[in-house]
DNA sequence: GATGAATGAGTCTTCATTCAT
DNA sequence: AATGAATGAAGACTCATTCAT
């Protein structure tokens, strides 16, 4: 009998109790490890069930699929980096504008310049899906937050929200092609000053 | 003991006779067709051969495995991506320079505009090979292109390389989000204006 | 990147439940049969499989690939020849020491003269491989039972390790190379007389 | 259509012209060269054809089907080792008979010392086709030839059918396990010596 | 005689998924 | 809740052989 396989992406149950939390970490970790060892291809559920010294049933006790565990790691990844970033514009929210734009490009970049064997593979995970609202959802976290954040961004509340899509892209895109095409330049201070006079420069452009 | 093939990724013979080139050329174009309908998971060799109504032994005569088939149609849409590129500019080189930026804009969203299930797919297989070297060729290229027609652009030549490099990835990657998350502003006018104003701020800044 | 996978040779997973071992019993039952109806080439994974009424997948949870089976049914082979051998010599231990060496040759043609097909393909898959530790073990055992029992061969005692190995190999030899040759003294007990004045003619030479 | 296999063993044509034979003569040395680095499975028409600068067409216009090819090389390889056992005797053939019986053994010794990797591979072929007569062929040629010379080997004379095959298969049989064990002994005069007083025992007994 | 592009049956092997215990 | 043996569809790839040129 072919494994019928419905599209299924969501964890089949929010773990409750602790027991089944622990399980889920267990079998993150175990994942996040595979991946980083052998790349996307070496996460196969049985092997990540082995590793997490965990039963390939008890797995899909908590994931409903092979894509459901991988999207789960991409959006762990994800919230993360979102932590990161609002903890980066929190750290610099009193200091004036440029300071803010080069904190939060250097949050940026900083997180691209880190397991990045990881964010390959789980990057890769996430454009293949269909999880793009979700990055979506992500920044707009993150706009609502600079938005808010008045004080701390004045420039930025001219902005037309398609003046904004456009600038936040813009540099998160330019930053992602440096990551991918591991251009050595991703390390380098330069980059990141470039980086902020273009966002600079533009806010000024759109006062 | 069979002897050890290294993942190998290059065509396996360049075709010299006529008959050679149209078994590549029908080969390639039924992978795009199938690649069209069913994206990156339907591209099998078996599938791709009978599409092509050609059998698996010729596909395996000029592609020594599955990757190389990805791989060289990847080639061919970056290579296709770049003489478009280059066409657009050529027909604006007399314009003037603000016209010239939004030419090359405006090719670059083009390009993301058609055909996008098969760039996704290509793309993926772009990032998840080595390839990167290559599409930096095929931006040096560009970069070559714009640098050698001064009279086209003369704001570009006080930028030193890292500015460059910023600008262009920055503006490559702006779109390419706008793709893979699907954004509607993708096809409005609103966003390429953005997007113009981007960099010939920049440009202004670093003169 | 997929964990390559040295060429194993070892069942993939001691059998510890009952469940599995009769799995891996009837495979090898099923290998054995294909084996001696069709030989070697007939010896597919599939075919064998599906002859166990067992799910390809089954054969795989037990051996790592063919070639792991084929080893696996030439191991049991082996040590079935060393049980019916030291069997033989346990039947005739109390006897004249002429009485053992004819035993032994006896039990060492019976052997050649059962199953030839199943021996012929074994045999081949034995020598291809580099399993020859294997049956130099089968024969060491034999010499330390020889060895011990000093009351039944007393004459092997005075035997160096060098004339030991020729006179064994030898034998055996003889008998590999009539079996192999097809030739139909390896039926006639003249054939098992000469050797038997073999080993005995050589035994007085060397006290 | 599926590739007709009739079982067909010779050589198609009797290459008469000194073109043709040239052909036959660079096939097989590159079939030998390509079997030494890398065994059996490495011998595919098409490598072999390509490895001795020749079309696969004309592989195959001298040599039905892959097995003739090696079959040849087998033979090759028989033919030779006759004359190099018949020059052996012939370099000895005056001298006492312990000489006679140390030369024969030390030519068949020295046989299985060279090239042994390819020695491997054709035994197995000759083991997994039916070319046993071939072999028996060989030797009973070299028993013609030892018989015949009878002022060398007066003591053979009296030797039955049955004694002499028994003698000679044990011997031969003897080298050839310690070949396939890779048994160091095989290039040890002690060797050498056990197997003399071997022959010579049995045929002091047999008289 | 020679060429070499084309053929395609058949192999091994993987791995997501299920379900009886 | 957990286990892990079993499943089997599906895929990549090989290579002996043919035959039109």
């Amino acid at each position: 009998m072919p494994p019928r396989r419905k599209p299924q992406v969501e964890p089949r149950k929010t773990p409750r109790q602790a027991r089944s939390r622990d399980t889920v970490e267990v079998i993150c970790t175990a994942a996040a490890r595979v991946l980083d060892e052998g790349g996307l291809v070496a996460v196969t559920t049985n092997r990540v069930a082995e590793r997490a010294g965990v039963s390939i049933g008890s797995l899909y006790e908590y994931f409903p699929n092979r894509d459901a565990l991988l999207i789960a790691l991409t959006r762990r990844m994800i919230a993360e980096d979102g932590a990161r970033v609002r903890a980066a514009l929190l750290a610099c929210s009193d200091a004036p504008p440029q300071e803010v734009v080069r904190g939060l490009v250097r949050a940026v970049l900083a997180l691209h310049r880190e397991n990045p064997a990881r964010r390959r593979a789980l990057l890769e995970v996430y454009l293949s899906r269909g999880l793009n609202d979700e990055e979506m959802l992500f920044t707009s976290d993150l706009i609502d937050w600079v938005r808010g954040n008045e004080a701390a961004v004045p420039l930025v509340t001219h902005l037309t929200p398609t003046a904004w899509y456009a600038l936040t892209r813009t540099v998160l895109g330019g930053v992602r092609l440096a990551f991918w095409e591991r251009n050595p330049l991703l390390h380098e201070e330069i980059f990141e000053d470039e980086l902020v006079t273009l966002v600079l420069s533009f806010l000024a452009a759109r006062r």
